[in-house]
DNA sequence: CGTTGGGTTGAACCCACTCAATACGCGTGG
DNA sequence: CCACGCGTATTGAGTGGGTTCAACCCAACG
């Protein structure tokens, strides 16, 4: 694989560096990983902002509640305050999937955009707050303050690239290792929005689960109790749904052993 | 692999607080696919626009080359005049997969702007040729020509969407039916830049395509071996890379049919 | 020619699914 | 209070779809 070549251009613009690199290595690659504090300034910073510079209504929902469907015509894009949600994916013959976790911060709605109707239902999974921004306020209020067009598009930004890491997951990671990479996923979520991340409550059932990852929920609740005899988590003692993450090193090495093919020592 | 119901929705409350109406019915959801000659004309007048507006620099590329590699700093956008192109995501433990397919008309590089450098490497599959536009120019255009912003979040929003779509297809359908919903978004696409559909030439080995589908290339060679026995397909005298596709409503029900438990009829 | 990369097909294995039984927590109502 | 139903979770047994390993074919190429 080799770089093209930035090819001579008969009307080019003079000033016009392209900076390929020859080589990248493998490490720095995935590199780009912010610190949990700093993921965390970003968000407050980029709340503040909007809620002192655009006009939205704020809205409270609760476990269940939809903020939008998919098929519902486009109008509002809607920033998280607090609380999670899932957007779920429909096709036209019945199948449909989780297909996003959102947490404080995060946007939703940013598929109504180029078809003008959501393509997919944004349902909260427990109580929160949700702001609502007109789109096409949005956009005349960022023709004013270009700070706001910043935010979206960084917002649409890791969507995507969120959206290709979990197909990524998808595509090579067993069901184990998807499970455990999902629960990393959810505790470096929330240590970046400065919640405790050693402790979590998981806001979906089994099912939900094993719908987002692609698998049957029995096949969730056995990865679960595989982590649980590898001491990898713990369960608490108020239910199967709350959970302690011994160490972050765990959870990696645990998906690392996930992923050989010698895995399965102790059932 | 068939996956359980998500929809718990125990917790139903009356109120329903939302302006959101009670129901949308599962056949108005998929309904936002505009037809092929409506997209061929929006491409084409995209790219007339951008080259009328904006400054920018073509680029030659051939099969392998890399419009830009993951970790490199970004600094611009890619759009496609002609060609094909994938784009591969790496994790860092070394694990990648193609995680989207490019056509003309469609951007690139969408995963930049939030972190700063790209996330994912774009290889072109043959000979192409991709505008490259610097973020903050085409910013500076857009404020004095809205419509470049429209174009810009359109094509975002449409990237979403498609991820979301390959994760349903990588989540709910056997290898089988993944593999023909592949072969029906390649024709899809084509169509819609003004293509012949019917008659479509793979880019891509048989290893890639599984990567891409999350399977192994042993799978992609049986499942196009059981569709060209199902007269789904054809191949061609030229190569085994070159097929026909005998009818849209055929490919389809092949997927439909794929998905039940008893297919395996004919081996 | 021999070599190499891509593709197909068969056989055996195994991970994840299906089916099933059991247990647990919780709200409801007898 | 307990009984009951319901949704959820766990675990086992058996099966099957997809993988792994292998052999083989074919076209391109030096």
């Amino acid at each position: 694989m080799h770089i093209a070549t930035p090819h001579t251009e008969s009307a080019s613009r003079p000033p016009m560096p392209l900076p390929v690199p020859a080589a990248i290595p493998t490490a720095a690659r995935g590199a780009a990983r912010p610190d949990a504090g700093a993921v965390c300034a970003r968000v407050n910073e980029s709340l503040k902002l909007l809620a002192g510079s655009v006009d939205l209504q704020r809205r409270i929902v609760h476990a269940g509640d939809a903020v939008f469907q998919g098929g519902q015509g486009f109008q509002c894009l809607y920033i998280i305050n607090s609380g999670f949600f899932k957007t779920l994916n429909v096709a036209a013959d019945g199948r449909e999937q989780v297909v996003g976790l959102h947490f404080k911060g995060d946007w939703m709605g940013f598929d109504g955009i180029a078809h003008g109707q959501y393509g997919c239902d944004a349902i909260a999974m427990d109580t929160g707050e949700v702001w609502a921004i007109r789109y096409d306020t949005l956009l005349l209020a960022a023709s004013r303050q270009p700070a706001l067009l910043g935010l979206l598009h960084a917002a649409m930004s890791r969507e995507i690239s969120r959206d290709r890491d979990s197909l990524l997951s998808l595509g090579t990671l067993p069901a184990d290792a998807r499970v455990a990479d999902f629960l990393r996923y959810w505790a470096e979520s929330l240590s970046q929005r400065g919640l405790r991340a050693d402790q979590i409550t998981l806001r979906m059932t089994r099912a939900e689960i094993g719908n987002y990852l692609g698998m049957t929920l029995e096949s969730v609740s056995r990865a679960l109790s595989r982590m649980a005899r590898s001491n990898v988590i713990r369960f608490t003692e108020k239910g199967r749904r709350d959970l302690c993450i011994a160490s972050t090193e765990a959870l990696a090495s645990f998906i690392q052993a996930a992923m050989t093919p010698q895995s399965r020592v102790l059932q």
